[in-house]
DNA sequence: TTATTAATAGTAATCATTATTATTATTGTT
DNA sequence: AACAATAATAATAATGATTACTATTAATAA
């Protein structure tokens, strides 16, 4: 893997944010730094980047969403200000907890929470007062 | 909502397998009964039945999976044979459990498995010995 | 410094899904 | 049964996210 402007730019964005970025979001940045950067450049590379173990990614309402958080974390989507926030989770004690309710072998999963964050439930509150 | 010919072939296909079809499968199987249907009506179809609560939607790898099994359960995707399996968790306890260890307001969550069948494993034995 | 070839920009293609529209068919009402 | 009213349809075009293609550029090893 060569080095590239372009690879670090992506990569520098991605962890540069804590918004769980889709590849529009990531060009759009980008292109501020690298005006003519390609959309297809910013794909390649962040599936490369992810082959790589330097960056995860998951799926959300049909999306990719990238993320330079690498250890061990769950996702959770408010459903009021769309801001998705991290959740910790011990995932090994819930894939043995899984695995004693079933007979296939689960050794992974994906989960995304949804509800109202801590934010949005305050202004509820007021609202209603 | 009025009735139709396709719409009962549409829902009669989903509630007659256990494979969590994407539109495209209902799609060629309901072409099998009537075979000018639209790729259209399908989709308009599983998106009404899915809203009338006659249906379950859950995506999974970018496609929506369609589901009439509509009583409390989770999904186990297999690595090895990619089919997808029921799996039976208890919703309530899983998202107060949740709660217990954050401060946003968890109300429902997408969960989906990974790892190896049991039929699978099994096999994987077999090829070892 | 030059040859090799990975990476790029630009663009076309693909895949799942949604929107549009003129026509057909269902249903409630005479 | 005949008839409006309008929901549902088939066919097709459009969309949005992503991938593929290709000629050119640039990074690295010799």
């Amino acid at each position: 893997m060569r080095q590239s402007r372009q690879r670090n730019a992506i990569l520098h964005t991605v962890k540069g944010t804590k918004s769980h970025p889709t590849a529009d979001w990531v060009y759009d940045s980008v292109r501020k730094e690298i005006p003519n950067v390609s959309l297809g450049t910013v794909y390649r590379n962040l599936g490369q980047l992810v082959d790589n173990n330097d960056l995860k990614a998951f799926n959300y309402n049909g999306m990719v969403h990238y993320d330079a958080h690498l250890s061990n974390h769950q996702h959770f989507y408010c459903l009021e200000c769309s801001v998705i926030f991290d959740i910790n989770l011990d995932e090994k004690d819930f894939i043995s907890r899984i695995n004693n309710t079933t007979t296939h072998i689960v050794t992974d999963f994906q989960l995304i929470l949804t509800g109202l964050c801590k934010t949005c439930k305050k202004n509820n509150k007021r609202m209603k007062e």
